[in-house]
DNA sequence: TCGATACTTTAGATTATATCTAATTTGAAA
DNA sequence: TTTCAAATTAGATATAATCTAAAGTATCGA
């Protein structure tokens, strides 16, 4: 996504496009992993330091909102964001808590009318387990350190 | 699930039926909301007050672990727990952040390979979009405080 | 161009959430 | 019983997120 659609997108949600968030918003796209909320500031601020923390705050869940960002589940961790476009599913290690992209494939829609007067933007599958890591490990993380 | 299954079902993955072990588990299997750890030590205690927060803490980590409760994602908010047995999507909002039941209906089996050398306990739907009262408001929340 | 106004950002304090620590207690197997 | 790993504890600490009030900035209509 170059600058021009990055700008598009978000005034095309209502949002203006101050460096700021355009700064948010092309790190979130240019990136596959999911970070939290604190490396994105640091990685912006890195480049640019011009954002305080309520800043990003502020902005992700602007962009959440507008849908242009998802939140993925940390499980009493950070949450942890990735922009749009890049559609995958998720593992959840129920050990380590560690979330892990599983590829893409379609799902076959949901049953419709179980979802009432909801607006649904999109719909994916979460997975949980054990990661490969601690699915070999017979003794739990903590008893060993 | 009474006292009885409880016992067997902590017994059999390997974990001691302590009194306050089973406070969690009891209370989190009469439940059908999405208590959070917060929420779960006030009631615990409330009934008998003798767990402190670090064991709430820890059991819960214990019974996740052991595949006997779900850590659902809460996105930034606290994390929220339940007792498997009741199987349900889950619908997540993106203005308001909150968690709603989807009734359960069978997702068409993981495509097999994907998941690798992960052991895979479960997997269920997050729909994630507007909730209903979200969907009929023009103004987000912040603005209307 | 000039306000008026709503949107946005800011630093730092505050709140909320979760984990750690080291001492103590407990459960159940032998 | 005795024994010892497992479990619990209070409180401190760490981490994450939000709030506050003030200041800055873009956009619009006159």
């Amino acid at each position: 996504m170059d600058a021009e659609a990055i700008k598009r997108s978000l005034e095309s949600s209502g949002l203006r496009c101050t460096p700021q968030r355009y700064a948010v918003m092309a790190f979130l796209t240019g990136q596959s992993r999911h970070p939290t909320a604190a490396e994105i500031f640091e990685a912006v601020n890195r480049v640019d330091p011009r954002s305080s923390r309520a800043t990003i705050y502020n902005n992700l869940r602007d962009l959440v909102e507008a849908g242009l960002v998802r939140e993925v589940a940390a499980e009493g961790r950070a949450a942890r964001f990735d922009a749009k476009g890049t559609r995958h599913h998720h593992f959840i290690c129920d050990r380590c808590g560690k979330v892990e992209d599983v590829d893409w494939y379609d799902v076959s829609g949901p049953a419709p009318g179980y979802l009432g007067k909801r607006t649904l933007r999109e719909c994916e599958l979460i997975f949980r387990g054990l990661c490969a890591k601690c699915s070999s490990r017979r003794v739990p993380p903590r008893s060993s350190s």
